[in-house]
RNA sequence: GCCUGGGUGGCGAAACUGGUAGACGCGCCAGACUCAAAAUCUGGUUUGGGCAACCAAGUGUGGGUUCGAUUCCCACCCCAGGCACCA
């Protein structure tokens, strides 16, 4: 081989020979002792994928190259950076493939698993291969059922039956979380309700602490929005309202304050306790437990009649906001506790059980759904807040729900609105009629599932004991490979066909009992994934106390907004009950979130149905992964994602192809050139401030200025001009730089020998300043002075300039603003 | 309707704290090398006018503040994502 070929930069090449070489020397892998004992620890986390037959997709590929740029940078920085990857195996989608295919899932998922290994590889990440994680492995979805026991010993795991989210195309049970506007979140059908008794975690109770902490994460603003909105805390209060007892005909008006809470009582959640004088009815949802007493016989039939209907129209439709206001009179009244007068209670479909407590106070004057209902009903309309310029009685041509002062409200006419919900609300209390309320719109996770390729629910039920923990040291209870794993519409999983797996005795009784069958929702096991991933070592226990302590939580997670309000919420809370169980000492697991954007191609979102998908080993092969990884990083901010353009790999192709040849033609002992040296240290400073802060894009620009000047005028480079170049394009191109370090000499691995570039603050300020001339704020001109230079000096020179003086010719000048180092403006009459 | 982002050349995008808009890259044009092409290298490239010097316009729209606005304020339009008969 000539050496002319041995300096071509060969990316084939270079990248299988420092793959293997990673791997040989377990360049990025830590110990069990040396997890133990690092001394500047950084958890560096990336979401985790699930493994699909077709492999990785153009996405996951710039995700994980965003979050390994992070943890390489951090590496060279001299963090000990602990950077792992696991599969999410587990789930619908790998189970509906092998159903697709006839092949069992237990067989598909590990062949994934090996190509997804291989294009990890092939993309370069700097991955801890010997601390994976597999979801479906039984010595992981052991302590996933360990943390089921954990969480159903303190009582947040309960089994109820509740009206719960069904499939019918993937005949299983949703969380509401995978309802996305009444349609399953994975295959788009309309999502059906049923009652069927399912396990749930509380994570209700965790609602304030989810919404408080959000405050002091470092999280991307959208991510945390959408973690609020979910949550969705308001406030109000929530009120009684008796129900008349017998109240066929017009009960008539009583004292307020003869009004108790004594019999049937209607409650309601209201974000406005201080219009209770305008609500002049009731509405129930249709599925409310009082209907059926408050309904007169009369309205019986009618009433039965919506019932039926209602529960006809499924969630998608019933929850069309257009959709005209329908309902029907029970015949049944209550009084309004605070004006003693009887008001009529309707049922309608607005009203929807799961909020609140099913039922509402109706006030027409002050809620536009309830003043659409009052007037398609022809019930009465009071005004009880007068905006800006309204009287008591101005005519509503609509709900008024603006701010203003109390009317028609008794005692509290002329409060504001604020004072008046505490104001009706005490008075309320008095008599016990209610109370200040914080309602929230987040729901109990479901976590049943009925389905097969998911961790069996480790409880055995026993008619005399009920649900009974599979005794801990009994985990795990392994998933049997059955054949007939298609799930059916029965509401109950494939496993409860499969006796010789759930006929088993009671761990209390010894008595004969059955097994749970249905199995965990994946977002179960990937809620606690990076707390097992460091001490992946420990088969007794889920984690290692001091290993935790040391890296966890997680200092980085970069990943996908679409796991905003699904993984991500369900990360925190998992986390902040393992706090409370005394499992670990940190209520949040990730420090620092950011999500990164998405990547389009050509404009358009890339998918399969529209034939534009890029595949990641295609280009690796033609470009190289480093060519590749440095032009995904280059296309955008990581955070906004990036339009592929198919000929815009060019750039950094181009690019990485002149940083090699100048750097193996660079001449060695040569002092840099003083004006190169400026443009360096200018570079480094540029990278050094914002590559952390993941603007990938302008730091891989100011590099390839830099080299720009470096092989100006096809000048020879020398060393010392391109070194810090090789540490600092080595987050993104890790084997070529690896290679060219090497070349340059150096003996170990770039990321264990080298140290980030430290930049001179002296070398980073210019000789020479270019400095601009306006004329009224228009650019005249540009003249070039020493940094600092005063007033006086740069005046001259700029009245000097020709185009300056020749705007400036015959008029008075009132008056120059002087920005040293950056601009002279004359302002001119 | 509410909450996040975002809107800048032919294209992907830059722009510190209000201070020369368009860095860097793609594409395109011209030139060098070549029999030729590819690759590579050099120069040019916001738009309009002009041989040029230069002039004018220009960061979604309309106003405002300022010597000066992509940047700050007000109103609005459009795109992407989240939430929504949520009481």
């Amino acid at each position: 081989m000539s050496s002319e070929a041995e300096n071509q930069y060969a990316p084939g090449e270079v990248e299988a020979k420092w793959q293997r070489l990673w791997e040989e020397r377990g360049t990025n892998s830590f110990t069990a002792d040396e997890l133990r004992s690092a001394q500047s620890p950084y958890y560096n986390l990336m979401m985790f994928p699930y493994p699909s037959a077709e492999g990785l997709h153009v996405g996951n590929m710039y995700a994980f190259t965003g979050a390994d740029v992070h943890g390489r940078f951090h590496r060279l920085t001299g963090r000990d950076v602990f950077e792992p990857i696991g599969f999410d195996a587990f789930g619908i989608h790998s189970e509906n493939f092998a159903l697709k295919q006839g092949v069992h899932p237990m067989d598909l998922i590990p062949s994934n698993i090996a190509n997804f290994t291989r294009q990890l590889k092939a993309i370069g990440g700097m991955y801890d291969w010997d601390h994976t994680v597999d979801t479906t492995d039984p010595a992981y979805y052991k302590w996933t059922q360990w943390l089921f026991l954990q969480l159903f010993k303190a009582g947040l795991a309960e089994r109820k039956e509740a009206p719960v989210n069904w499939c019918p195309s993937c005949m299983t049970v949703l969380a509401n979380e995978q309802v996305i506007q009444g349609l399953c979140e994975r295959c788009d059908s309309a999502v059906e309700q049923r009652h069927i008794a399912q396990w749930f975690f509380r994570i209700t109770e965790y609602a304030q602490r989810l919404l408080d902490n959000l405050e002091h994460i470092d999280w991307s603003e959208s991510t945390r929005k959408a973690q609020q909105n979910w949550i969705g805390r308001s406030e109000g209060a929530t009120l009684r309202f008796p129900v008349i007892e017998g109240g066929n005909g017009d009960p008539g008006t009583v004292d307020p304050l003869t009004v108790t809470a004594d019999g049937d009582v209607i409650e309601v959640f209201t974000t406005r306790p201080d219009t209770l004088f305008g609500a002049t009815f009731m509405v129930l949802s249709p599925e409310h437990p009082l209907v059926a007493s408050i309904t007169t016989d009369a309205q019986q039939a009618a009433v039965a009649a919506y019932q039926a209907q209602a529960a006809k129209t499924d969630l998608v439709s019933r929850q069309k906001a257009d959709k005209e206001k329908t309902g029907v009179f029970t015949g049944g009244y209550c009084r309004n506790p605070a004006n003693g007068a009887p008001i009529p209670v309707w049922i309608a479909d607005y009203v929807l059980m799961e909020y609140g407590t099913g039922a509402i106070m109706a006030v027409p004057g002050g809620d536009e759904r309830d003043f659409e209902f009052a007037t398609a009903m022809g019930i009465e309309i009071v005004r009880v807040v007068a905006g800006e310029g309204d009287g008591a009685d101005t005519p509503l041509a609509e709900a008024y729900t603006g701010d203003g002062v109390l009317v028609n409200s008794g005692p509290f006419d002329g409060l504001g609105v604020a004072d008046g919900k505490r104001a009706v609300t005490a008075w309320l209390g008095e008599r016990g009629l209610g109370e200040l309320k914080v309602n929230y719109r987040l729901r109990d996770w479901c976590i049943s599932r009925q389905r097969y390729w998911g961790p069996p629910i480790p409880i055995v039920h026993c008619d005399a004991c009920g649900a009974v923990a599979v005794p801990e040291d009994q985990l795990p209870v392994e998933l049997p490979r059955v054949d007939d794993f298609k799930p059916d519409d029965t509401g109950v999983s494939p496993l409860a066909r499969v006796a010789s797996w759930y006929e088993t005795t009671c761990p209390g009784c010894d008595g004969p009992a059955r097994r749970e069958t249905d199995v965990s929702d994946t977002f179960l096991d990937s809620s606690w994934y990076f707390l097992r991933y460091p001490s992946t070592d420990r088969n007794d226990a889920p984690m290692d106390d001091g290993i935790t302590a040391r890296w966890l939580p997680v200092d980085s997670y970069i990943g996908g907004n679409e796991h905003a309000v699904l993984h991500l919420m369900y990360s925190r809370f998992i986390n902040m009950v393992l706090k409370d169980l005394g499992h670990i000492d940190f209520e949040e697991p990730f420090v620092k979130f950011r999500a990164h954007g998405l990547i389009t191609r050509n404009g358009a979102k890339m998918s399969k149905s529209r034939g534009n998908v890029i595949t990641p080993d295609a280009i690796i092969d033609q470009y190289g992964a480093d060519t590749f990884r440095t032009y995904l990083m280059f296309m955008g901010p990581l955070e906004e994602g990036g339009d592929y353009r198919d000929e815009g790999i060019q750039g950094p192709f181009g690019f990485l192809h002149r940083l090699w040849d100048a750097v193996v033609t660079a001449k060695p002992d040569t002092a840099a050139d003083e004006d190169v040296e400026r443009k360096l240290h200018k570079t480094i400073k540029q990278a050094t401030e914002q590559i952390p802060e993941l603007g990938y894009n302008t730091a891989i620009a100011a590099m390839m200025e830099c080299l720009n000047a470096v092989r100006a005028g096809g000048r020879q480079p020398a060393v010392a001009e391109v070194e810090p170049l090789v540490v600092m394009i080595a987050p993104f191109a890790p084997h070529l730089a690896e290679e060219l370090w090497e070349r340059l000499g150096h003996g170990k691995s770039i990321f264990a020998g080298a140290n980030w570039p430290a930049y001179d603050e002296a070398k980073v300020r210019d000789e020479v300043v270019s400095v601009a001339v306006q004329v009224n704020g228009k650019l005249r001109g540009t003249i070039s002075l020493a940094p600092g230079t005063d007033q006086a000096e740069a005046e001259a020179l700029a009245r000097a300039e020709e185009n300056v003086a020749r705007h400036l010719d015959n008029a008075e000048v009132r008056r120059v603003i002087y920005v040293p180092n950056r601009l002279l403006n004359f302002v001119v009459g």
